[in-house]
DNA sequence: ATCATAGTTGAAAAATTGATCAATTAATCA
DNA sequence: TGATTAATTGATCAATTTTTCAACTATGAT
Protein backbone atom coordinates (compact mmCIF):
# COMPACT_ATOMS: atom_id res chain seq x y z
CA UNK A 1 0.00 0.00 0.00
CA UNK A 2 1.33 3.48 -0.94
CA UNK A 3 2.79 5.17 1.60
CA UNK A 4 4.27 8.38 0.63
CA UNK A 5 2.02 9.42 -2.24
CA UNK A 6 2.04 12.40 -2.77
CA UNK A 7 -1.43 14.48 -2.94
CA UNK A 8 -1.16 16.36 -5.73
CA UNK A 9 0.29 13.68 -8.88
CA UNK A 10 -1.41 10.60 -6.48
CA UNK A 11 2.01 8.90 -6.90
CA UNK A 12 4.93 7.94 -5.43
CA UNK A 13 7.99 9.36 -5.73
CA UNK A 14 9.72 6.95 -7.87
CA UNK A 15 12.98 8.33 -8.18
CA UNK A 16 13.38 10.90 -5.35
CA UNK A 17 17.35 11.59 -6.11
CA UNK A 18 16.68 12.85 -9.76
CA UNK A 19 13.88 15.03 -8.67
CA UNK A 20 15.91 16.46 -5.71
CA UNK A 21 18.68 17.01 -8.12
CA UNK A 22 16.90 18.71 -10.73
CA UNK A 23 14.53 20.72 -8.06
CA UNK A 24 17.94 22.31 -6.95
CA UNK A 25 19.28 23.16 -10.82
CA UNK A 26 16.41 24.71 -11.31
CA UNK A 27 15.30 28.05 -11.91
CA UNK A 28 12.40 29.94 -10.96
CA UNK A 29 9.26 30.48 -12.03
CA UNK A 30 9.55 33.72 -12.92
CA UNK A 31 12.28 32.80 -15.51
CA UNK A 32 10.68 30.19 -16.55
CA UNK A 33 7.87 32.42 -17.14
CA UNK A 34 9.54 34.92 -18.92
CA UNK A 35 11.25 32.11 -21.35
CA UNK A 36 7.76 30.70 -22.14
CA UNK A 37 6.48 34.91 -22.79
CA UNK A 38 9.46 35.05 -25.05
CA UNK A 39 8.91 31.78 -26.88
CA UNK A 40 5.28 32.55 -27.13
CA UNK A 41 6.09 35.35 -29.51
CA UNK A 42 7.30 33.50 -31.96
CA UNK A 43 4.70 31.07 -31.52
CA UNK A 44 1.86 32.40 -33.80
CA UNK A 45 2.06 32.99 -37.93
CA UNK A 46 1.66 36.04 -37.80
CA UNK A 47 4.01 36.91 -35.05
CA UNK A 48 6.34 34.66 -37.02
CA UNK A 49 5.89 36.29 -40.28
CA UNK A 50 5.73 39.85 -38.77
CA UNK A 51 9.13 39.39 -37.23
CA UNK A 52 10.89 37.90 -39.89
CA UNK A 53 9.47 40.34 -42.55
CA UNK A 54 11.33 43.17 -40.30
CA UNK A 55 14.65 41.22 -40.34
CA UNK A 56 14.40 42.04 -43.35
CA UNK A 57 13.56 45.40 -43.51
CA UNK A 58 12.09 48.09 -41.38
CA UNK A 59 8.26 48.12 -42.46
CA UNK A 60 5.50 50.53 -41.67
CA UNK A 61 1.84 48.99 -40.22
CA UNK A 62 0.61 49.50 -43.86
CA UNK A 63 3.42 47.35 -45.40
CA UNK A 64 3.14 44.76 -43.11
CA UNK A 65 -1.36 44.72 -43.41
CA UNK A 66 -0.50 44.58 -47.24
CA UNK A 67 2.16 42.16 -47.26
CA UNK A 68 0.62 39.81 -44.95
CA UNK A 69 -3.09 40.48 -46.00
CA UNK A 70 -4.31 41.22 -42.92
CA UNK A 71 -6.08 44.40 -40.86
CA UNK A 72 -3.76 46.82 -39.81
CA UNK A 73 -5.78 46.57 -36.81
CA UNK A 74 -4.59 42.72 -36.34
CA UNK A 75 -1.63 43.83 -37.07
CA UNK A 76 -1.14 46.77 -35.00
CA UNK A 77 -2.36 44.29 -32.33
CA UNK A 78 0.46 41.84 -32.83
CA UNK A 79 2.94 44.62 -32.63
CA UNK A 80 1.99 45.80 -29.37
CA UNK A 81 2.60 42.42 -27.92
CA UNK A 82 6.08 42.08 -29.67
CA UNK A 83 6.52 45.74 -28.16
CA UNK A 84 5.64 44.59 -24.69
CA UNK A 85 8.43 41.94 -25.19
CA UNK A 86 11.19 44.06 -26.75
CA UNK A 87 11.40 42.08 -29.82
CA UNK A 88 10.50 45.35 -31.86
CA UNK A 89 11.52 48.86 -31.59
CA UNK A 90 9.70 52.01 -33.85
CA UNK A 91 10.36 55.42 -34.88
CA UNK A 92 7.28 57.87 -35.68
CA UNK A 93 7.50 59.99 -38.97
CA UNK A 94 4.71 62.22 -39.44
CA UNK A 95 1.66 59.53 -38.97
CA UNK A 96 3.72 56.74 -39.88
CA UNK A 97 5.43 54.44 -37.63
CA UNK A 98 8.10 52.39 -38.67
CA UNK A 99 8.95 49.20 -37.02
CA UNK A 100 12.35 47.16 -37.05
CA UNK A 101 13.95 45.00 -34.82
CA UNK A 102 14.72 45.46 -31.59
CA UNK A 103 18.37 43.67 -31.59
CA UNK A 104 20.24 40.95 -33.75
CA UNK A 105 18.94 38.24 -30.69
CA UNK A 106 15.75 38.05 -32.51
CA UNK A 107 17.58 36.58 -35.59
CA UNK A 108 19.44 34.10 -34.01
CA UNK A 109 16.17 32.85 -32.37
CA UNK A 110 15.28 32.12 -36.13
CA UNK A 111 18.34 30.56 -37.24
CA UNK A 112 18.11 28.02 -34.51
CA UNK A 113 14.63 27.11 -35.09
CA UNK A 114 14.93 26.92 -39.07
CA UNK A 115 18.10 24.92 -38.06
CA UNK A 116 15.59 22.64 -35.93
CA UNK A 117 12.71 22.32 -38.73
CA UNK A 118 15.16 21.50 -41.12
CA UNK A 119 16.65 18.41 -39.66
CA UNK B 1 -8.80 60.51 -51.62
CA UNK B 2 -7.65 57.28 -52.42
CA UNK B 3 -6.78 55.86 -55.39
CA UNK B 4 -5.53 52.47 -54.45
CA UNK B 5 -6.33 51.34 -50.99
CA UNK B 6 -6.35 47.34 -50.25
CA UNK B 7 -9.35 45.91 -49.96
CA UNK B 8 -8.35 44.00 -46.64
CA UNK B 9 -6.31 46.42 -45.43
CA UNK B 10 -8.08 49.30 -46.17
CA UNK B 11 -4.87 51.50 -46.70
CA UNK B 12 -2.36 52.88 -49.36
CA UNK B 13 0.37 51.08 -50.02
CA UNK B 14 2.97 53.19 -48.43
CA UNK B 15 6.61 51.36 -49.65
CA UNK B 16 5.41 49.00 -52.59
CA UNK B 17 8.99 48.61 -53.04
CA UNK B 18 9.65 47.23 -50.00
CA UNK B 19 6.48 45.29 -49.61
CA UNK B 20 7.42 43.25 -52.69
CA UNK B 21 11.16 42.76 -52.12
CA UNK B 22 10.52 41.24 -49.04
CA UNK B 23 7.32 39.34 -50.65
CA UNK B 24 10.24 37.59 -52.42
CA UNK B 25 12.48 36.50 -49.86
CA UNK B 26 9.60 35.29 -48.07
CA UNK B 27 9.59 31.26 -47.17
CA UNK B 28 6.00 30.02 -47.82
CA UNK B 29 3.37 29.58 -45.18
CA UNK B 30 4.05 26.68 -44.00
CA UNK B 31 7.76 26.78 -42.91
CA UNK B 32 6.24 29.89 -40.80
CA UNK B 33 3.42 27.34 -39.72
CA UNK B 34 6.32 24.78 -38.57
CA UNK B 35 8.15 27.22 -37.09
CA UNK B 36 5.63 28.81 -35.44
CA UNK B 37 4.68 25.02 -34.01
CA UNK B 38 7.77 24.59 -32.80
CA UNK B 39 8.52 27.33 -30.92
CA UNK B 40 4.54 26.77 -29.63
CA UNK B 41 6.09 23.76 -27.60
CA UNK B 42 8.49 25.81 -25.54
CA UNK B 43 5.44 28.98 -25.19
CA UNK B 44 3.84 27.40 -22.26
CA UNK B 45 5.11 27.04 -18.74
CA UNK B 46 4.53 23.50 -17.87
CA UNK B 47 6.20 22.35 -21.42
CA UNK B 48 9.03 24.78 -20.86
CA UNK B 49 9.58 23.40 -17.30
CA UNK B 50 9.46 19.69 -18.68
CA UNK B 51 12.10 20.51 -21.79
CA UNK B 52 14.10 21.89 -19.34
CA UNK B 53 13.99 19.17 -16.45
CA UNK B 54 14.76 16.92 -19.32
CA UNK B 55 17.62 18.78 -20.36
CA UNK B 56 19.17 17.88 -16.80
CA UNK B 57 18.43 14.31 -16.66
CA UNK B 58 16.02 11.35 -17.93
CA UNK B 59 12.75 11.23 -16.27
CA UNK B 60 9.52 9.51 -15.72
CA UNK B 61 6.26 10.54 -15.71
CA UNK B 62 5.83 10.78 -11.96
CA UNK B 63 9.23 12.41 -11.22
CA UNK B 64 8.25 15.26 -13.60
CA UNK B 65 4.60 15.41 -12.02
CA UNK B 66 6.06 15.83 -8.86
CA UNK B 67 8.73 18.03 -9.24
CA UNK B 68 6.33 20.11 -10.89
CA UNK B 69 3.26 19.60 -8.80
CA UNK B 70 0.83 18.66 -11.05
CA UNK B 71 -0.56 15.58 -11.60
CA UNK B 72 0.25 12.83 -14.03
CA UNK B 73 -2.30 13.25 -16.32
CA UNK B 74 -1.84 17.01 -17.20
CA UNK B 75 2.20 16.07 -17.33
CA UNK B 76 1.47 13.14 -19.84
CA UNK B 77 -1.16 15.21 -22.28
CA UNK B 78 2.26 17.60 -22.33
CA UNK B 79 4.20 15.00 -23.53
CA UNK B 80 2.62 14.06 -26.07
CA UNK B 81 2.37 17.09 -27.60
CA UNK B 82 6.52 16.92 -26.90
CA UNK B 83 6.27 13.48 -28.47
CA UNK B 84 4.88 14.68 -31.95
CA UNK B 85 6.60 17.56 -32.34
CA UNK B 86 9.85 15.13 -32.01
CA UNK B 87 11.29 17.40 -28.87
CA UNK B 88 11.24 14.35 -26.05
CA UNK B 89 11.85 10.22 -26.96
CA UNK B 90 10.84 8.06 -24.82
CA UNK B 91 11.94 3.72 -23.00
CA UNK B 92 9.29 2.05 -21.37
CA UNK B 93 11.06 -0.10 -18.43
CA UNK B 94 8.38 -2.34 -16.62
CA UNK B 95 5.32 -0.17 -16.00
CA UNK B 96 7.99 3.33 -15.79
CA UNK B 97 8.24 5.36 -19.14
CA UNK B 98 11.38 7.34 -19.08
CA UNK B 99 11.84 10.52 -20.82
CA UNK B 100 14.09 12.35 -22.36
CA UNK B 101 15.53 15.04 -25.20
CA UNK B 102 15.13 13.95 -28.88
CA UNK B 103 18.17 15.68 -29.37
CA UNK B 104 21.04 18.51 -28.20
CA UNK B 105 19.16 21.05 -30.85
CA UNK B 106 16.55 21.53 -27.99
CA UNK B 107 19.04 22.76 -25.55
CA UNK B 108 20.29 24.98 -28.05
CA UNK B 109 17.14 26.98 -28.56
CA UNK B 110 16.70 27.40 -24.33
CA UNK B 111 20.29 29.13 -24.65
CA UNK B 112 19.23 31.49 -26.88
CA UNK B 113 16.08 31.89 -25.07
CA UNK B 114 17.99 32.37 -21.98
CA UNK B 115 20.46 34.66 -23.65
CA UNK B 116 17.79 36.94 -24.68
CA UNK B 117 15.63 37.29 -21.29
CA UNK B 118 19.27 38.11 -19.45
CA UNK B 119 19.92 41.08 -21.06
C1' DA C 1 -6.68 -14.25 -9.86
C1' DT C 2 -6.59 -9.98 -7.49
C1' DC C 3 -4.75 -5.77 -6.38
C1' DA C 4 -1.78 -1.69 -6.67
C1' DT C 5 0.74 1.49 -9.39
C1' DA C 6 2.53 3.99 -13.84
C1' DG C 7 0.86 5.87 -17.52
C1' DT C 8 -2.46 7.09 -21.29
C1' DT C 9 -6.70 8.65 -23.16
C1' DG C 10 -11.11 11.24 -24.42
C1' DA C 11 -14.39 14.46 -23.13
C1' DA C 12 -15.74 18.46 -20.64
C1' DA C 13 -14.68 22.64 -18.20
C1' DA C 14 -11.80 26.61 -17.60
C1' DA C 15 -8.64 29.77 -19.35
C1' DT C 16 -6.24 32.05 -22.86
C1' DT C 17 -5.71 33.94 -27.28
C1' DG C 18 -6.37 36.12 -31.96
C1' DA C 19 -9.19 38.57 -35.31
C1' DT C 20 -12.86 41.79 -35.97
C1' DC C 21 -15.37 45.86 -35.36
C1' DA C 22 -16.27 50.47 -34.12
C1' DA C 23 -14.46 54.31 -32.02
C1' DT C 24 -10.57 57.17 -31.23
C1' DT C 25 -5.96 59.69 -31.59
C1' DA C 26 -2.55 62.06 -34.16
C1' DA C 27 -0.73 64.12 -38.13
C1' DT C 28 -1.12 66.17 -42.80
C1' DC C 29 -3.23 68.92 -46.21
C1' DA C 30 -6.70 71.61 -48.70
C1' DT D 1 -11.50 74.35 -39.86
C1' DG D 2 -12.73 70.13 -41.90
C1' DA D 3 -11.34 66.12 -44.39
C1' DT D 4 -8.15 62.33 -45.04
C1' DT D 5 -5.09 58.73 -43.67
C1' DA D 6 -1.91 55.99 -40.36
C1' DA D 7 -2.17 53.90 -36.36
C1' DT D 8 -3.93 52.54 -31.78
C1' DT D 9 -7.31 50.91 -28.61
C1' DG D 10 -11.01 48.36 -26.02
C1' DA D 11 -14.70 45.26 -26.37
C1' DT D 12 -16.50 41.23 -28.22
C1' DC D 13 -16.76 36.77 -30.49
C1' DA D 14 -14.72 32.54 -32.04
C1' DA D 15 -11.19 29.37 -31.82
C1' DT D 16 -7.69 27.22 -29.47
C1' DT D 17 -5.41 25.48 -25.58
C1' DT D 18 -4.64 23.63 -20.91
C1' DT D 19 -6.22 21.31 -16.99
C1' DT D 20 -9.34 18.22 -14.80
C1' DC D 21 -11.86 14.17 -14.28
C1' DA D 22 -13.06 9.51 -14.89
C1' DA D 23 -12.20 5.52 -17.26
C1' DC D 24 -8.96 2.63 -19.12
C1' DT D 25 -4.45 -0.31 -20.32
C1' DA D 26 -0.43 -2.57 -18.92
C1' DT D 27 2.91 -4.32 -15.88
C1' DG D 28 4.36 -6.42 -11.59
C1' DA D 29 3.54 -8.20 -6.89
C1' DT D 30 1.09 -10.96 -3.40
Amino acid sequence: MAMNAHPVCDCEVIHEETVSKVRGLMPDTSDFSALANLYKMFADSTRVKILWALSCEEMCVCDLAVLLNMTKSAISHQLKSLRLTNLVKFRKEAQVVYYSLADDHVSGIFEKGFEHIRE
